[in-house]
RNA sequence: GGCGCGGUACCCAAGCGGCUAAGGGAGAGGUCUGCAAAACCUCGAUUCGUCGGUUCGAGUCCGACCCGCGCCUCCA
């Protein structure tokens, strides 16, 4: 059984998708105004890591991802740069899908552009406007929170209670309400804009959620997925214009992501303590699958605070898991195999399972994986272990990496002949006790990126970059 | 002010009424080794923010309090 914390009713339960053994997933993407950076990736990684657990439990998953590539930011970039709005999107949108290939993060099925859709938001607005939930006023329109009965029920928030902020006093006097929202936003001197049935003007950030959605997804779906940050108002206002314009349920489950902090506080240009993606890996050689493996690593309800402790941390656990495929590799086993191993991995199986499927409890399975590797490690250190057994063994934590991906792809083993001849020598030079000789080497084939390690079969070597 | 999250060993982090409080990292000692690396073994919280309460029994439920953080405005 699967189950999730659903935003929408406060609580866990069993997750029942739609149509049988497919599951309809939205995501709320990023918008292409800048570089995203890690709070961003840990979203997106939670998220991966959902959509390639269900696939694990067979479930087949239509996933959707927007880009928001035309709003108040990515207007004001282009102008400021003085380039098209198109081109200055384009280039934030190339850096994302190359961000998303560095963090093994599985392409959507869709990744729909808010400027490609505009007629499918337009066909809803004025839906709304013919059902009396949107108005119009000077030249935009609005959707009226007043004709929407359920509004709140996704943030539980009381709009009585709402403390009003001063912008939101300022923009009073054009609205009915000043709760209400724009759905469409009339034109600004020298600001993109569409021209439409509703008249000039351009879509706000909510309506290009529900419509492109419904496009992709249909009215009614499983999963929607964002930060904890969009549940008020960006999604709370999904559910109201969506189940306005259809008459139906918008999303059977919310699942919010909470945010990432640096060292204890939120993460903000100002306080130097904003880290992108690309400023990881190429400024502070971060490995990206160690930085996977941290965001991952905590549970998504929770607040991860990143460290560069907590990151060094993450990738000594890794190398925990890449030690010991090097082990199932590296060894010399005999043939056979017992059947010890088999209960231990079916047992670490069952155990990930429940606890991935038990709202993501990422703990309880990252445990399963680290106990079924000391298991087998003890087999192999009492000589236990044969050639069929590793290899099932390996194959098992490469199918668990299906789901975590925090393992690179096949390593390319063969070496230069150069460290090779190297490596002779160095064989040579311990046979005759030159030790000298032999850890001079050593730290020469260190330098360029190979461990030795001496066993009693003979020498054998990682490449660790 | 409203809504919400969290406080478990040096660090990260499960456990949410009852076996000796998971797992990872770091640390100490040991086995193996020319040395090292990896692996293994041993050690490490009489204790789960504080104070009360419920219970035969509580990190686990209830109440109060203290501390940290987030959202309520564009934001993952």
């Amino acid at each position: 059984m699967i189950q999730f914390f659903n935003t929408l009713s406060g609580q866990k339960e069993p997750f029942t998708p739609i149509e049988p053994g497919k599951v309809k997933l939205y995501t709320c993407g990023p918008t292409v105004y800048d570089h995203a950076h890690i709070g961003n990736f840990r979203a997106y990684v939670f998220e991966d890591v959902l959509k390639r657990f269900l696939r694990f439990q067979d479930f087949q998953v239509t996933h959707v991802m927007n880009i928001t590539d035309v709003d108040d930011k990515t207007i004001r970039g282009a102008k400021t740069k003085g380039v098209p709005l198109a081109d200055y999107t384009a280039e934030y949108i190339g850096a994302f899908f190359d961000d998303l290939k560095v963090l093994r993060i599985e392409p959507a099925d869709h990744y729909p552009r808010a400027t490609e859709h505009i007629p499918d938001m337009v066909r809803i607005i004025q839906g709304l406007l013919d059902k009396g939930f949107a108005y119009r006023k000077d030249g935009a329109v609005y959707f009226s929170i007043a004709r929407s009965p359920g509004y709140g029920k996704l943030s539980k928030i009381d709009l009585a209670e709402l403390r009003t902020t001063e912008r939101v006093e300022s923009d009073e006097y054009e609205k009915e309400s000043a709760r209400d929202f724009a759905l469409w936003k009339a034109p600004k001197e020298g600001e993109p804009f569409w021209d439409s049935e509703i008249g000039p003007g351009r879509p706000g950030w909510h309506i290009e959620c529900s419509a492109m959605s419904a496009k992709y997804l249909g009215p009614t779906f499983d999963i929607h997925c964002g930060g904890v940050d969009n549940i008020f108002p960006h999604h709370e206002n999904e559910i109201a214009q969506s189940e306005a314009y259809w008459g139906r349920p918008f999303v059977n489950t919310w699942l919010h992501c909470h945010h990432l902090i640096v060292d204890g506080e939120k993460m903000a240009k100002s306080k130097g303590n904003f880290f992108t993606l690309r400023d990881l890996v190429k400024n502070r050689q971060v490995d990206p699958m160690a930085l996977r493996y941290l965001l991952l690593s905590t549970h998504y309800r929770k607040v991860l605070n990143f460290t560069f402790e907590a990151l060094e941390q993450a990738q000594a656990a890794l190398r925990r898991i890449r030690d010991f495929l090097y082990e199932l590799d590296s060894r010399p086993f005999q043939a056979g195999e017992v059947p010890e191993v088999r209960n231990i991995l079916t047992e670490a199986r069952t155990k990930f399972v429940e606890g991935m499927g038990d709202d993501l409890n990422i703990s309880l399975a990252l445990t399963a994986l680290f106990e079924m590797i000391k298991r087998v490690n003890v087999l192999i250190r009492e000589e236990k272990l044969r050639a069929d057994d590793a290899r099932e063994t390996a194959a098992f934590v490469h199918s668990l990496d299906l789901v975590l991906a925090v393992l690179l792809p096949q390593r390319e083993t063969t070496i230069p002949d150069e460290l090779m001849r190297k490596i002779q020598a160095r064989e040579l030079a311990r046979k005759d006790r030159n030790f000298k000789l032999a850890d001079q080497l050593r730290r020469e084939l260190d330098d360029a990126g190979l461990v030795l390690e001496d066993t009693k079969d003979g020498v054998r070597w990682k490449v660790l970059r």
